[in-house]
DNA sequence: TATGCGTGGGC
DNA sequence: TGCCCAAGCAT
């Protein structure tokens, strides 16, 4: 195992991905956010255009505890899974002005999982753990061959390989062997610290784990802009889906004027929306000029439908 | 244990 | 175009 660790850290201290502002830092908050941020999500989109900008918005773990919640939300607008962005904010008014630095007391903390917990003590906290992430889970996978792995037989494989004498390097460089190294496609075997002991190499097979496929349903929806007074009619979401951010509310029946139809792609569904607008004063929402709209968090779908009212000049009196 | 929860990039 | 995938968590 020793030679192992020694091939990996020859490999990631010439190819390992040195310049991540969050791996250059102490700061327990900064590490805290860019675990959070980085949940299901990809490098490149939170260094281009979150990271930065939410620290100097929110510098310290003090600083967004002050904030409001619509606050929160605006710097996280377009980065999709917004509990995330909620429960960020309630851990940091349940902690500031320090996290706390204990595996347990971490985990016990709203959008704070194993992973996260154990991410935390390893990079802030230089504490023994293995971190159990995307790119970790496809390494063990294929080491292993596993199929279907059981999330307790991972944590015990993690541990088994975790050199303790160097949590963060090893965590580090684990990581980047399955971002740049183990990757889903064309895996590059022939650089891979793990190759000798390697199932998934020895086979040349590297279809683990074997992944499920799921339906995508369609669901249809119409959707009419209300317009008065130069005001467009918003809402603001309340149900566990996009929760917190203000966009345009669905209706039951077609009315006003067709503007066109917008298509968005979720997880778990697709999304298709004939746009109308209506001009008039029975309005039951609240009204926001456009450059207020501009200060609000909305979703990636409630843009495109303005964009869309953009685009067919409904807007440009507004 | 399985499902809901966003978005953008790659192929 | 459509599908896969990405530093997961809550329920």
């Amino acid at each position: 195992m020793k030679a192992i660790h020694q091939k990996l850290y020859s490999w990631y201290s010439r190819h390992g991905r040195h310049d991540l502002p969050w791996r250059n830092s102490n700061d327990p908050y900064h590490i805290y956010l860019s675990e959070v941020m980085l949940q299901q999500t990809q490098v490149q989109t939170v260094l281009e255009r979150y990271y930065f900008p939410f620290l100097e918005k929110f510098p310290t773990l003090q600083a967004l505890a002050e904030a409001s919640l619509d606050e929160v939300l605006k710097m996280w607008e377009g980065l999709g899974y917004y509990t995330r962005a909620g429960n960020l904010h309630k851990t940091a008014q349940l902690t500031a002005p320090s996290l706390p630095d204990s595996y347990e007391a971490l985990l016990a903390l709203p959008g704070i999982g194993k992973n996260t917990a154990s991410a935390i003590c390893a990079f802030a906290y230089r504490q023994k753990r293995a971190v159990m992430e995307a790119n970790v889970r496809r390494v063990l996978c294929r080491i292993y061959a596993l199929d279907e792995p059981k999330e307790t037989e991972l944590i015990e494989k993690a541990h088994a390989l975790l050199d303790e004498a160097h949590p963060f390097d090893y965590n580090q460089a684990m990581m980047d062997l399955g971002a740049m190294v183990c990757t889903p496609r064309d895996p590059a075997c022939d650089v891979c610290a793990f190759a000798p002991i390697c199932r998934a190499c020895a086979l040349e097979c590297y279809d683990f784990p074997v992944k499920k496929r799921r339906s995508v349903p369609l669901r249809k929806e119409i959707v009419v802009v209300q317009i008065c007074e130069e005001k467009i009619a918003l809402k603001q979401r309340s149900g566990r889906f996009l929760h917190g951010l203000w966009g345009f509310a669905a209706s039951q029946e077609a009315r006003g004027e067709y503007v066109g139809r917008v298509r968005h792609q979720y997880t778990h569904f697709k999304l298709e929306n004939e746009v109308y607008v209506a001009f008039g004063n029975e309005v039951s929402s609240q009204m926001f000029t456009l450059d207020e709209i501009r200060t609000l968090a909305l979703s990636t779908v409630d843009r495109k439908i303005l964009q869309l009212l953009e685009r067919a000049g409904f807007t440009s009196r507004l």
